[in-house]
RNA sequence: CGGGGCGUGGCGCAGUCCGGUAGCGCGCCUGCUUUGGGAGCAGGAGGUCCCGAGUUCGAACCUCGGCGCCCCGACCA
């Protein structure tokens, strides 16, 4: 046997020998995605999208629940429209495409395919308000978007992708600093519950803000190879926009105001941040919380197991999923159980339940953690309480592991010599003195390629002197390599 | 867009240096035996060798041009 399992071993790169290969091999086994004949663009496949859809609908019940509604805009954008916010266009013109053409006639106007929808649904903010009484707007799309990227990378970026974005318009400033503050808070609770992701929240520098915006704030995740991926922004845009798309109302005090907005959003790449948090050598390891299938059960097929085991199989499953588990029952019968295992912890599903002759006659089961590969026997008697309290199990002690492995890659120094040694390869997280100039934060980019990922709310003081200058520092930042 | 690598049945690759019958492993199809950690045997199907030009009696292989993918940088969710 052992040969054998080395061999299928092989189907995936090792982290340790080549973790972005590690990658690719995962989505590409797992079948979460595939290439598509369109440069720098992916087809998700069903198992993908199946991850994809229950962390819409988590993500789309807490943006429900804070009072926003859905809507839809249009995927063109007049390029007189774009045009009108100069920061934002200068930020977003490098990697816009263009339509030029519809049919056979040539538009008088081209239209760029959006790569954010702010300056669209500007436009409209400025017909629908007029009163302090139509604020606030709280309205958040689910779209694709179009990205002209240079490189691209299964999930984490391709051409077109698939995101939310919320869109919100106010009558105070305090009003949008505290929405965008809100749901950044949405985003780190998100991804902390459901995709088992501890992140760092904090405030984007000028330098990394959005394109257009008075701040950005960002949630930040560190990956299995020690960099960091942002997985979420929120933006507080000012009355930037406001003034540009002329979006006015007369205020209580009978003043015309412009209105105040923020705009935040998470996107498809968060199931490749979720792949790189959780996975191991033999695949995915899926949070319960965002597994398609969080429990598959393996029949034996031993003797008379068609009339004995499966039936209960069955039985096992509709209980199950009247328990509100997402279970499949994996009856083919042209694969064997040990293909079955290897198969379903490639895939990632966070708990195996095996079934046979032997289990029926002492009215019980097997289970099989994914996470810790830990198996143990469980009674018929009351089995969806136990699946439930192991899913549970299996949730925490997923987010316990990142939280660990983030702390245990992070650093924090005062040193400028120890800041330059660990960027030579790729720490995790580096806390560090920063004289808060931008000079600075380039230039440690230049040397190292790290960045300031974000800086906390509650700014810090400074451990010591700027690890870059020696100037007095400003505060201590979070620096990494990221995605 | 710079530097490097790769493109050959569905997947992973050998063959390319030195031009001469397209191969291997896995997968797939059929049958029998199997089935509690990726089963065995037998038979079988499946290929514009990324695309286009050129050199040659003859090109997967040599030359030129293009396209795509991967890795490392600069840009970004």
């Amino acid at each position: 046997m052992a040969p054998k399992q080395q061999a299928f071993v092989t189907e995936i790169t090792p982290q340790s020998e080549d973790f972005s290969r590690w990658y690719t091999d995962v989505i590409r086994r797992a079948e979460l995605a595939d290439y598509s004949p369109v440069k720098g663009s992916m087809v998700i496949r069903p198992y993908g999208y199946a991850i994809w859809e229950l962390m819409q609908s988590a993500l789309d019940r807490r943006f429900k629940e804070t009072g926003h509604v859905n809507a839809y805009f249009p995927l063109f954008i007049p390029e007189s429209l774009l045009r009108k916010e100069a920061a934002h266009v200068e930020g977003f013109a490098p990697e816009v495409a263009w339509v030029t053409r519809g049919g056979d006639e040539t538009l008088e106007e081209p239209l760029v395919v959006r790569p954010t929808s702010e300056a669209i649904i500007g436009t409209m903010y400025s017909k629908w308000i007029q009163s302090w009484r139509d604020l606030p707007i709280l309205i958040n799309q689910w779209a694709n978007v179009v990205r002209w990227e240079k490189v691209t990378r299964l999930f984490l970026r391709t051409t077109e992708f698939l995101w939310q974005e919320g869109h919100t318009a106010h009558e105070t400033e305090e009003e949008a600093e505290a929405e965008a503050r809100r749901m950044l808070g949405v985003y780190k609770e998100f991804l902390e519950t459901e995709l088992a992701m501890p992140v760092l929240d904090g405030r984007k520098t000028e330098s990394e803000k959005f394109a257009g915006a008075a701040h950005t704030y960002s949630v930040e995740a560190l990956m299995g190879d020690g960099r960091a991926l942002q997985a979420g922004t929120s933006h507080h845009l000012g009355q930037n926009f406001a003034k540009v798309f002329d979006i006015t109302f007369q205020a209580r005090d009978k003043s015309v105001q412009h209105v105040w907005q923020t705009s935040w959003g998470m996107t498809t790449r968060l199931i490749g941040a979720a792949i790189m948090v959780h996975g191991d050598d033999s695949g995915l390891i899926l949070p319960p919380r965002v597994a398609p299938h969080q429990v598959v059960i393996v029949p034996i097929p031993r003797g008379d197991w068609r009339t004995t085991v499966l039936p209960r199989a069955k039985e096992i499953a509709a209980t199950l999923k009247q328990a509100g588990v997402r279970v499949m029952l994996d009856d083919r019968e042209e694969y064997k159980p040990g293909w079955k295992f290897s198969e379903w912890e490639m895939r990632g599903v966070p708990l195996r339940l095996e079934i046979g002759p032997r289990d029926i006659e002492q009215q019980q089961v097997l289970l099989a953690r994914r996470d810790t590969r830990e198996k143990l026997t469980a009674p018929m008697e009351g089995l969806e309480t136990r699946v439930a309290e192991l899913l549970d199990a299996v949730q925490a002690a997923l987010f316990e592991r990142a939280v660990a492995f983030r702390d245990g890659h992070t650093l924090r120094t005062t040193s400028s010599d120890e800041f330059r040694r660990a960027f030579e390869g790729r720490p995790g997280f580096v806390i560090a003195p920063w004289c808060g100039s931008a000079d600075c934060e380039a230039k440690i980019k230049a040397d190292t390629q790290a960045t300031i990922r974000n800086l906390a709310f509650d700014l810090p003081p400074a451990t010591g002197d700027c690890v870059r200058c020696g100037q007095a520092g400003m505060t201590d930042a979070w620096f990494a390599k990221s995605y």
